[in-house]
DNA sequence: TGTACATCAGTGAACGCGCGTTCACTGATGTAC
DNA sequence: TGTACATCAGTGAACGCGCGTTCACTGATGTAC
């Protein structure tokens, strides 16, 4: 990508294979979930030897890293790319489903049940602001009604000293606020329906997010 | 409970070992996650052998059922409880963030990442439709301001016909979809807190909880 | 109250398995002169 | 263009560990007469 220096054979090759060993750690999150991915595993799939692996990635912990890190930048990618083709905060939130919807795990992997033992290092925190910025830019756009009490004000008014996680985006507090809310509510909605805790119900899940989306974008 | 037959000191010894067996399982679980439980461990911390709990639980997968139908049976005792001395919906809402913040690990369990390679039983969804009915309950007390038309009234309109999840329970569809709403919503802003989502972003959870809670309860 | 028997809790050994990770090593690929 | 060397991918054996689960067995507890 930004590399000046030309790729050598080795590092494309080496790249190629990162990327393989990745993509059959996706396939087996899929199947026995973020705790239950085995190296070992892995490379029994691609038809090396266990400890072949580790010429690629440090330990077990670093391949789940990187998971991390690439699940954050797709997601990151999809809602810049909707944003640039003028999407409003219902077209990101659409995005957004359409995303997690693809592939349940990897939402899981950042936003769900938080895997015991490992601890996600700071690379990722970047990437996630990046995402709320999206967000907030969207948010901007909507018209907002401002409550003179109550404590939707009041949570507004906490905003406007504790709103540093927007990293200097010049949005007032109402507009963090909305984008807060967005974000919690839309979390709400998918996390339940990708765990199918919707599925015995029988209603359209469908309808009932394009009702939130409603009550999100009108002020 | 409900067992006429006096209990023999056996089944009152047998009652009480699996209740420290599982005791012990959420105390691993809060450790290792659920997918980490290990009857062996269990059975070490106790001072037993493994294969002593095979006297208890059939196996692993039942231990896990049992755990599952506890912790659904005290959030719907717990959020009973509050009805019962009068609480409104919010009153309901803050009941079940205590709970939840109470043990994270247990509501995870219900609602969190779904486990790989287990599906819970149907004695579950009894307990559930238990939990909805209360809600529905204190929806149905707050007044509701019917939309016209658009997604929202659409969906409501939906429900008409795909509300047999609450199970015959004597509400409109508004309030269908108030109940709804307030569970989606609630699920997001309790499950990014205990993912600790909220961690680095230094607002305060209980004022956006209340803001949130506000929205909810006004028509 | 005492004896004979049935029930049941718990043990220890064993099976087969998979895990992450290290280590010394082979063989292929690239680099420097 | 050819040779000597360094780099690196991948292997196989090994370590130590823990898992779920079965099985034959011991010893304590309850039950029936």
């Amino acid at each position: 990508m930004a590399s000046t220096r030309t790729e050598t054979p080795r590092e494309r090759y080496r790249a190629q294979v990162r990327a393989e060993v990745k993509e059959h750690a996706w396939q087996q999150i899929a199947t026995a979930g973020a705790s239950g991915l085995s190296l070992n595993a892995i490379a029994k799939q691609m038809g090396m030897s266990g400890p072949a692996l580790y010429r690629y990635f440090a330990n077990r912990d670093e391949l789940i890293t990187e998971l991390i890190k690439d699940a954050y930048r797709s997601l990151a990618d999809t809602l810049h790319t909707a944003a640039a083709s003028d999407a409003d905060l219902a077209g990101l939130a659409h995005a957004m489903r359409r995303w997690a919807l693809t592939d349940p795990h990897r939402y899981f992997l950042l936003y769900g049940t938080p895997i015991p033992g490992y601890h996600a290092p700071d690379t990722t925190t970047a990437i996630s602001a990046e995402i709320m910025a999206v967000l907030l830019d969207a948010c901007a756009e909507i018209p907002v009604r401002p409550p003179a009490e109550g404590p939707g004000a009041a949570f507004a008014e906490h905003l406007r000293e504790h709103g540093h996680w927007a990293r200097g985006h010049p949005a007032p507090p109402e507009v963090l606020h909305r984008a807060l809310t967005v974000w919690t509510r839309l979390h709400g909605l998918l996390s339940l329906e990708l765990a199918g805790q919707f599925n015995g119900m029988g209603f359209d899940p469908d309808l009932l997010f394009a009702s939130e989306l409603e009550a999100l974008t009108t002020p």
